[in-house]
RNA sequence: GGGAGUAUAGCUCAGCUGGUUCAGAGCAUCUGCCUUACAAGCAGAGGGUCCGGGGUUCGAAUCCCUGUGCUCCCACCA
């Protein structure tokens, strides 16, 4: 057993990893135990690991870990997803660098570019999960666009189109001009943002005069068509069908009125522009009126009015405002704060726009999907998730899957020549129902694919039925076994993104839930409680914390500061404390693999004592630990097996039994001490994967095939409550010893007597125990009280520290004067209820009880104190 | 504007069905210790108006109302 003396978790870790690896400790297949399965939330393709990836992931492996402990089937199945935009984003930007326009190349090539740059770049953050531990099925690695995904993809749209879910609609979306894609609701973020509200008239034709009307957006005066008041406004009632003019542009445009109008707001004076507002765009709807679009895809303004023609949308604004202002046209500028979306990706103010897109149905996917979280076939963890999820279900609106990108699955739609489409799963097919509907001639040539490819989450949603080709081979053993996964661990702020359309597609696919639970966790913010982010540059790379720390040490520190739900606020320091913590047990093993074993040696009642109280303790902390788990509770957990090894283990079993320096140990107590240290590793193993392997094979003298991550999780069993309680008043006891050793400065080495007045809270059998932990030399049974000692109370049982001539007479009466007043205000308070008529009457028996149980404890104790201050006086 | 959550030690948080494991844990702090596994440590100690104000109850950190602060989600008045 040779150990190396310090603990270099950067030594140890490495080695594991590739150890678990070559055994295959990984890979699962089905077979006759139980499943146990993960599906990884997909990181970008592009990403890198991040504090919330630590997090998330590291989570995800406790879970494996314990369950493939507890003699499960576990399956953590890992992989990538394509991420549409941002890939896209990222690609386009590398080919900018090198001098290369997205907009010279033909799709294909641009494609060809995107998947070497993938193959080249991407999946970089697998690698790096690796560094952290995580046990994932590696062989299982899936990609959401590798051939399987794909293929389910585009089946599901096929699928879903037959059955008459999807559409093709004009609608008004949230356009990303840098992107030039639409954007879902949810990928648009509103930020506050300083402008100004515009002031413009609008004259009035065969008239004088003007109405004014506000506006943040001047320039999208270009598409006008008409104003609005509210009916009962009394200013502009006389106003409702005259024309006016459109400042510049000179269109004139009917005044109308509509309820819609605050009168309150602006001026009371709306205008109209149906393509760039989505408000504007109902009102239009509402009275069949010209829909103007004037901006080019690219956010500058198109041809149609023939002013501003090519400007960018912003260029125009500032241009705009001196032209109106020139033509006297600009009543004032007023200083404005309001909400401006905003792409999530590329971060760019999104323009409403009408677009023709593809739209899937949610009403009929979103019933079951409500249903199974709201009658908790599908738990959240916090449950208070649910009213999020709920809510979001109630209001639901069509999901827009389609999107202007190349980079993505394109949509299996063809169109005719002569109008009209077909959709299907490959071209012959397409070219086979086109020739049904546009007759026999047709070639393949002859169809327009659709450009668009789908939404990202529309590959993302089929992630826990795909992985086991469910959709492709439905009923195949694989998702038979599997599906539905356990847990899903991700974060809130994509709960309609994903975890809500994942179990739709469950229920829509495999009629089934696709997971049991669903563990949110909190955004990882900086200590001072700031978001992670680059641009704030308060984001630690989380591998050069493994550097420094080692994983098992940042994985301690994750796990310390989480509760399901809620923001953690990370701190380095935490890292310090999980590299600590591996460092004791290290040091605890260094400990016990030093000590000499006599086998003829008898074993000593201290020795005899630890071992029946630990093994007691340890039993009652796994079924604390179990009860943890069950509720989620993981950094309750971990801290409950915190301390358990640090105090309970290291602070007293150890110290219990540790021979005197030199001296051998007996072969019970050292076989005990191997067990106990062999379960706690066991324990602690899903936490901190590597220090508990390397000690575990020290431990086992290891034989090759064996590791700590496939052997059995220990169990909870029966415990004895009574006796752990005692134990309680052994550590009371003891700490009330050394405390009197440090206010007198004495010595450890220099030994203690004590004495005892006996009575029933006095743990004698443990006796041998308070004398090796407190450095006695004896524990001598009185009947009376020692005026030169020290004295103490342990619950009703009296102590005297015998001083000599060391005793503070002074210091020892304002101790006992002090304790004395707590305890006289105590029973006061106690004998206030107990004097209360209605508390005898209206509370329990129990608490009754324990009422008067306080009453005689705290009398006795004071009955005590009053005759040692006598005594002393 | 609508909804949800949260407020407990210097910090991060537990505290489950109101009542002796009710005021807790870890970290940090302070005081002793180079005690023969560990100074990345050992031993001990201090630290709280349980956000403010009402109410229910024999009894409230816990339940209700209200105010305040913070966080998040949804909506987006030009």
């Amino acid at each position: 057993m040779n150990i190396q003396d310090k603990y270099t978790p950067q030594e140890i870790e490495s080695k594991w990893y590739e150890y678990w690896l070559s055994q295959g400790y990984f890979h699962s297949v089905p077979d006759g135990r139980p499943a146990y399965t993960i599906v990884i939330p997909p990181p970008n393709v592009t990403g890198i690991l991040h504090m919330g990836h630590m997090l998330n992931n590291t989570i995800q492996d406790v879970l494996v870990r314990r369950a493939r402990m507890k003699g499960f089937n576990a399956c953590w199945v890992p992989g990538t997803d394509h991420a549409s935009i941002s890939t896209e984003a990222k690609v386009v930007a590398m080919l900018k660098e090198q001098g290369i326009e997205k907009s010279s190349l033909t799709r294909e090539e641009f494609l060809a570019r995107a998947w070497e740059w993938k193959e080249k770049y991407g999946g970089i953050i697998l690698k790096q999960l690796r560094r952290l531990g995580a046990s994932c099925d590696w062989e299982r690695t899936a990609f959401t666009m590798d051939e399987v995904r794909s293929a389910s993809v585009i089946r599901v749209f096929v699928d879903l189109y037959n059955k008459g879910l999807i559409y093709r609609g004009v609608r008004m979306v949230n356009w990303d001009p840098a992107a030039q894609t639409a954007l879902s609701d949810e990928e648009v973020v509103f930020c506050e943002t300083q402008s100004k509200l515009y002031y413009l008239r609008y004259m009035i034709e065969g008239g004088d005069g003007y109405m004014v009307v506000a506006t943040t957006r001047p320039e999208t005066i270009l598409g006008d068509v008409a104003l609005c008041v509210n009916p009962n406004d009394q200013r502009y009632k006389h106003m409702i069908g005259h024309a006016v003019r459109v400042p510049l542009v000179g269109r004139s445009i009917l005044v109308i009125a509509d309820d819609y109008v605050d009168m309150e707001f602006g001026t009371g004076v709306l205008k109209v522009t149906p393509a760039h507002d989505i408000n504007d765009y109902m009102i239009g709807e509402k009275y069949n009126l010209e829909v103007i679009d004037i901006f080019n895809p690219d956010g500058t303004v198109n041809d149609k009015v023939g002013l501003y023609v090519g400007m960018d949308r912003f260029t125009v604004r500032e241009k705009i405002e001196g032209d109106l202002r020139e033509a006297g046209l600009l009543e004032k500028v007023e200083a404005y704060t309001n909400n401006v979306g905003l792409s999530e990706r590329t971060h760019v103010p999104i323009e409403p726009k009408l677009s023709m897109q593809w739209f899937l149905r949610m009403d009929t996917l979103a019933k079951p999907a409500m249903e199974a979280v709201e009658e908790e076939m599908i738990r959240f963890v916090p449950a208070k998730f649910r009213n999020t999820y709920r809510h979001w279900l109630e209001n639901i609106k069509d999901w827009c899957i389609s999107r202007q990108l190349w980079w993505g699955h394109r949509i299996p739609a063809w169109y005719l020549p002569e109008g009209g489409f077909v959709v299907a799963e490959t071209e012959e097919e397409a070219l086979r129902l086109a020739r049904e509907k546009g007759g026999e001639t047709l070639q393949m040539s002859d169809l327009r694919r659709d450009d668009d490819v789908l939404d990202t989450w529309f590959s993302s949603w089929l992630w826990p039925i795909s992985l086991f080709d469910g959709i492709m081979h439905p009923g195949n053993p694989e998702i038979r076994y599997y599906y539905p996964t356990d847990d899903l661990i991700t974060a809130p702020d994509i709960i309609f993104f994903w975890v809500a359309r994942m179990i739709m597609a469950g229920y829509e696919y495999e009629h089934e839930k696709p997971f049991g639970n669903v563990y949110f966790t909190g955004i990882v913010r900086d200590k001072l409680g700031r978001k992670m982010s680059k641009s704030l540059g308060n984001s630690p790379d989380p591998i050069e914390l493994i550097d420094k720390y080692g994983a098992d040490g940042v994985r301690v520190a994750m796990l310390l500061c989480s509760t399901a739900g809620n923001d953690i606020m990370f701190d380095e320091a935490m890292c310090e404390q999980g590299r600590n913590f591996g460092n004791k047990i290290w040091n605890a093993f260094r400990l016990v693999s030093g000590w000499q074993v006599d086998e003829r040696l008898q074993q000593s009642d201290h020795s005899r004592i630890a071992i029946e109280w630990f093994d007691n303790l340890l039993r009652r902390s796994l079924e604390e630990i179990d009860a943890d788990f069950a509720a989620y509770r993981i950094s309750d957990a971990l801290m409950k097996i915190y301390r358990l090894f640090w105090d309970e283990f290291s602070g007293w079993y150890l110290e219990m039994v540790k021979p005197a320096y030199g001296a051998p140990m007996d072969g019970t107590t050292f076989a005990a001490t191997k067990g106990f240290f062999d379960k706690l590793l066991r324990i602690l193993h899903p936490f901190m994967p590597f220090v508990t392997e390397e000690l575990w094979q020290h431990l086992a003298e290891r034989i090759d095939g064996q590791s700590i991550m496939i052997s059995d999780m220990p169990v909870a069993g029966e415990y004895d409550a009574a006796a752990l309680a005692r134990f309680e008043l052994v550590k009371e006891t003891v700490a009330a010893i050394r405390n009197i050793r440090q206010q007198k400065g004495i010595p450890n080495r220099e030994t203690l007597s004590l004495k005892v007045i006996r009575d029933d809270n006095y743990p004698e059998e443990y006796a041998p125990v308070i004398i090796k932990m407190a450095g006695l030399s004896g524990i001598e049974h009185v009947t009376e009280k020692d005026p030169a000692a020290s004295a103490f109370i342990v619950k009703t049982t009296q102590y005297f520290v015998p001083m000599g001539d060391m005793i503070d007479v002074e210091a020892e009466i304002k101790k006992l004067s002090d304790e004395l007043a707590y305890l006289e205000g105590f029973l006061a308070s106690v004998m206030k209820k107990l004097n209360n008529e209605r508390f005898i009457s209206g509370a329990p028996q129990k608490v009754v009880e324990t009422e008067y149980a306080k009453k005689n404890d705290a009398e006795a104790k004071i009955a005590a104190i009053r005759e040692r201050i006598a005594a002393l006086k």
